[in-house]
DNA sequence: CGCGGCTTTGATGTTCATCAAGTAAAGTGG
DNA sequence: CCACTTTACTTGATGAACATCAAAGCCGCG
């Protein structure tokens, strides 16, 4: 009946479902003590390419994008996220340094844990390390599907994917704000920036979608979806 | 002094330093109960798309390809890889059936242990766990790394690209019998045949390497490198 | 020795990037 | 808050890169 304890925030974490279940509230409430929470504002860097790698980081809320630079200096976006994926990606295990950027493309709050921490944890808890491996897992087989899937397809598929990715895996709305620019579309699906423009135009003139801005209103789903599988 | 013990194959197995370091020798025996050996002929496919996953496999010697089916019926090929990758990719953890097929470019041999009895084993060492999470963290980061490196360059590029990757990752030397046919390296790369083996030609009008048949063979290593850094 | 698959090469057309020039929008300093 | 600068967006015109098609040569295999 010590009540007078301080409640711990993690015990409610909606992110303890998705790696952190195989805790028991002690455990969870030692993370709690080791865990840190920061605000990035849109646009702001989170992890930086080549940086050292010191923290577990997931996102909690808001939206990031994953990228690199190539040697030849031009930006690749390699995935566009919502939590609760990992900000600090799969490389925290296998790799010393960041192999790639993330930054805010929305405000957005970043939970972060030692990872020392989150190691020890893992040597003692086979469960935690197990739950840790599927989600890992997971997200690997996801960036890898959908980078297979896009190489497949045309320019216009493309651009017919990444509106419908918006539309129904990040915001769930047939009209939403667009919270990358063009370059960055373009960046992500491996094409020129005019081109981008050119296609959403020609959508927007065959009555597809609508645009004012940065708001894209999806308005015959069905055809977006025949132009993603090819055409 | 009990000598008479039947000695476990496993524990001087090469992959062992891989992942399997942090098990004691009693739990290498164990898991040497456990394993099989299998044989795979050049050609034969190890692991079908969509099959249920019921083992942890690895490559123990050969050569493999993986690919994947695309809806519209061709072939991507992901990644050719050496020992001691995993076979049964990643996807064994975070999914119930095989995402991609694998199958064998030189005769092989993978050793598989059944799914449960690695699970089990995961949940009771914590070392254990954190070895073949970084080991697949690490595989993963590779295939990544790659393909956004491949999305990055044009054609002629790609193809030096492959070279390299033929005569100093899977073969270690100058001159090799290429494992696959001109069309898989097309799917690799993501262009078509006719121009693969249009820029093959190309190197070899330019002195750059020899070819006869599916023997190739690099001569000028420093311009193929040139040329895979964008040329 | 003839059939079928893989390979090679040339010719053709499409797709897409690049360049250029103009417009809208969004910061920035006075 | 306005003039100024800069950055993002848009559109058209051009050419390069690449896929596709077709036809022929090669090679292994029954």
């Amino acid at each position: 009946m010590n009540e007078k304890k301080k409640p711990c925030s993690c015990a409610n974490c909606d992110f303890r479902d998705v790696v952190f279940s195989y805790l028991n509230d002690p455990a969870v409430e030692e993370l709690c003590d080791h865990k840190e929470e920061q605000f990035f504002r849109k646009g702001e860097v989170i992890n930086h390419q080549g940086e050292k790698i010191s923290n577990f980081k997931y996102l909690k809320s808001g939206l990031v994008k994953l990228y690199r630079r190539t040697p030849s200096g031009d930006e690749q976006v390699i995935a566009i996220t919502r939590p609760f994926e990992f900000v600090s990606n799969m490389s925290i295990f296998s790799e010393d340094r960041y192999q790639y950027s993330v930054s805010a493309l929305e405000d957005s709050v970043v939970c972060m844990v030692k990872l020392d921490f989150i190691k020890a944890l893992f040597l003692k808890n086979g469960g935690f390390a197990m739950g840790l491996l599927t989600k890992i897992s997971r997200i690997n087989d996801k960036i890898i599907a959908q980078t297979l899937d896009i190489r497949q397809k045309n320019l216009v598929g493309r651009v017919a994917f990444v509106l419908l990715y918006f539309a129904h895996d990040i915001y769930r709305s047939q009209i939403f704000e667009m919270p990358v620019s063009r370059k960055e579309i373009a960046d992500y699906i491996g094409m020129s920036t005019a081109n981008v423009i050119r296609t959403l135009s020609d959508f927007k003139k065959e009555g597809i979608i609508r645009i004012s801005g940065k708001t894209i209103e999806v308005v015959d789903k069905e055809k977006l979806e025949i132009i993603s599988k090819h055409g």
